[in-house]
DNA sequence: CCAGAAAATATAAATAATTACTACTTATAA
DNA sequence: TTATAAGTAGTAATTATTTATATTTTCTGG
């Protein structure tokens, strides 16, 4: 899997994948760092960031635009979308397979070259959605 | 329009969205900075800034976040989707109306409370597209 | 029209997220 | 096993955006 991207597998990249398959969070750089420095404590956040970086580029994780400040990673990289909190961040799945007649519908209205498209949703995870119905 | 918001019409404020109602570029922060300077040189960054960031807030105009490091911000506030060109960042419009339905699809699947949906494109804009053709 | 309170401004400094630099360390292929 | 290219920790720098503050402006009601 990475014989073919010249890349080295290495202690903290190697801690890096492991922990972000084993979770469905959908973490931040920093997240994962603060995760990562339990098991190694002397870890980087660069590294982190470099790591996160190198193994989204060759596919091995997908690196996630889904607004808020922040980037997150997903060791998923089955294709599938994503909802976000908007009251905290908190980022899930959404098992929508794509419909990629979308696709050929907007080749017809725009002059860009079309590559892909993403469908995003927003709303409130479960935590926040209680919260909310206990204010009002 | 502003009446409702308890928000007052100063020159900056008028300045910025008849600027941001004048393009179609979907301009950053700093884009819009740039174009009011040549009007109104000593504008600031933090006015322009806070103004975009009200003026959405108030529904006046819109903030997107398309991917990208930088949010963009566009005068038609009408519901409808974007493509970012992965080369240069630019920012077109694609006129597809959402469809609702797949927000009910999405509330089969996740636990999450769904308050709305995007859809946004990727791909190479026009010159991009040209560019990329020149050089294979 | 005019005073005064609330809102907005320019400038500068602060913060947050990410990237770059550097000297040292390590994985891997021959 | 050893050379070398890739990677690391630690720190500094950059980028995008927000905040603090002292001053100025808008706009309301007399």
């Amino acid at each position: 899997m990475l014989e073919n991207h010249k890349l080295r597998m290495t202690k903290q990249r190697q801690v890096i994948l492991e922990e972000l398959r084993k979770v469905k969070t959908h973490p931040t750089a920093d997240d994962m760092y603060q995760m990562l420095r339990k098991k190694m404590p002397k870890i980087s956040l660069g590294t982190v960031y470099r790591n996160l970086e190198i193994l989204s580029e060759a596919n091995i994780i997908q690196k996630l635009d889904v607004g808020g400040t922040q980037k997150r990673f997903d060791g998923d990289t089955s294709i599938h979308s994503h909802v976000r909190c908007v009251d905290c961040g908190r980022v899930g799945d959404i098992d929508i397979k794509p419909n990629y007649n979308i696709e050929a519908e907007a080749r017809k209205v725009t002059d860009f070259e079309i590559y892909r498209h993403r469908l995003e949703f927003t709303g409130l995870c479960p935590e926040c959605h209680e919260k909310n119905i206990a204010v009002a």
